[in-house]
DNA sequence: ATGACAACGTTGCGTTGA
């Protein structure tokens, strides 16, 4: 079983590259984040015409998550932004994957994290209280489903091997203290950075800045990221950073992660 | 210190993202 979570900075703009990619790659389970679209603007027959069933929260201009699944596995317990966190915004879905093989279901968790814009100001004040109302329900999800998958755009990096310039951005948005913290924090529930798992190539990273050649650069951070739970560790085959995507005309920012799980 | 680039909503340029 594949999984992959894809920020595509708009689905409308995107829908294209998705089916595209949906037709060649076939994943199991994707996890998609930035939607920018409304409930009623979901393409939810051409993802149906690819072969993929979905779960979608949207919401006007900015945010916007889905889940899909390869038929005929099926979505289950869908459940929209955190519990007991009131929320504006539309950055979480999660649903309960039912395999068609009859293996085991995987409760799998699309998010969207708040970008945060800088230390000090309200959106980074937002983000810290959002990062602790995910991790206290992550905590209740894992004791439910201890086959879980938390998959998407994290919007912080794990460490200086994440960012193209460590030193340059030292404590700025996606590297500061605080928000690594809150990451070891979530980490501490028994969840693995999927990608650290496996060897990878030096400088590997899933977001690069459309201005200034920074893709060409490769001035990019690794903050699009597959945590999976204990139970699922042994089961992980590979994780790659699926760069192609990111060279094709009209990009998305942010390449797609990739996960391959064993059957079990 | 600021902008760059892309997308959105709106209709020209302001806001947001990372």
């Amino acid at each position: 079983m594949r999984l992959a979570t894809w920020n595509v900075n708009s689905l409308a703009v995107r829908l294209p590259h998705v089916i595209d990619w949906l037709t060649t790659a076939a994943p199991d389970v994707v996890a998609l984040q930035e939607l920018k679209l409304t409930d009623d603007k979901f393409p939810a027959d051409a993802l149906a015409q690819a072969g993929y069933a979905a779960a979608w929260f949207g919401q006007k201009t900015y945010n916007g998550v889905a889940l899909l699944v390869r038929s005929p596995a099926t979505l289950t317990e869908v459940q929209r932004n955190i519990p007991g966190f009131a929320d504006e915004q539309a950055r979480v879905i999660a649903a309960t994957v039912q395999p068609a093989s009859g293996a085991a279901p995987l409760r799998v968790v699309g998010a969207y994290f708040p970008n945060g814009q800088a230390p000090g100001t309200d959106k980074f004040a937002y983000k810290m209280r959002w990062l602790d109302a995910l991790r206290d329900w992550i905590a209740q999800e894992l004791t439910r489903h201890p086959r879980l998958v938390l998959m998407g755009d994290f919007n912080i990096t794990v460490d200086d091997e994440d960012v193209w310039d460590p030193e340059g951005l030292r404590e700025t948005i996606h590297c500061t203290t605080e928000e690594r913290a809150k990451l070891a924090a979530l980490r501490a529930l028994g969840l693995h950075d999927a990608f650290r798992l496996f060897p990878q190539p030096p400088k590997s990273y899933s977001w690069w800045d459309y201005r200034q050649l920074a893709f060409q650069k490769n001035r990019g951070l690794r903050i699009d990221h597959i945590w999976i739970s204990d139970a699922l560790k042994d089961l992980a085959r590979a994780c790659t950073i699926e760069r192609s995507l990111r060279k094709r005309p009209q990009p998305s920012d942010h390449a797609p992660v990739l996960l391959t799980l064993a059957d079990a």
